[in-house]
DNA sequence: ACATTAATTGGCAATTTCGCCAAATAACAA
DNA sequence: TTGTTATTTGGCGAAATTGCCAATTAATGT
């Protein structure tokens, strides 16, 4: 029996928020511990506007928690896998250079 | 230090293949075993055009396999490891809904 | 109250993705 | 060769995503 629909939508809307190069690396950033958005914003280098909206996306997509200390707001990961998550993709990328561009193979 | 732009991409690549229904559906039917585009094509119901741009898109980021045998191809998934990937998923739905209507809360 | 710093939101143009149709290609049978 | 079935490719309009600027909101200090 397939999954329903609108399961298979939320499941895209986790996956797309990971899919983008600035937010994966945020990600992988709070993963290390949370940071804020100013931080964030040194590390990605773009807009300050375009990072919260980045951040904000990734919260709606249930991936990271947010906590406001003064004047600031601290982001943090909400589920570790997130990790093994990449993992797996790296897997994907090893075995895909190992079959296309052969180094061995002339 | 951070990973390089180029690797991210390339990662970026690989989760974008994923973040989409059908390509999501799909994979998760190749997860079970081989298939052909046409019996992919029923699962979706889209038109088998669109269902093979699909599948192109999957093979172009090192997800799936093709093997052609007399008039029809068979795809199918080149690394097991992308179910783990959903229960990923699958906690951060879970954990999402646990805070944001949790049901013990008035 | 006013200024300052941190972050979010609205709006918009540029780019990318999506899905259909039509046409092309490939394998095989008659 | 001709026809048939399975799949891919080209092209195009529609929809979604992206990132900047400007304006707004929020917390704090003077």
């Amino acid at each position: 029996m397939a999954i329903s629909e609108k399961r298979q939508l939320e499941r895209v809307k986790v996956i797309k928020a990971l899919a983008h190069p600035s937010r994966l690396t945020m990600v992988e950033k709070l993963a290390e511990g949370e940071c804020c958005v100013c931080d964030l914003q040194k590390l990605i280098g773009d807009d300050i506007s375009t990072v919260s909206k980045h951040l904000s996306l990734l919260k709606n997509a249930g991936l990271v928690d947010t906590d406001k200390r003064g004047v600031q707001v601290f982001y943090s990961l909400r589920v570790p896998c997130v990790t093994d998550f990449l993992g797996c993709v790296e897997k994907v990328l090893s075995e895909k250079n190992e079959k296309s561009s052969c180094s061995k193979c002339k």
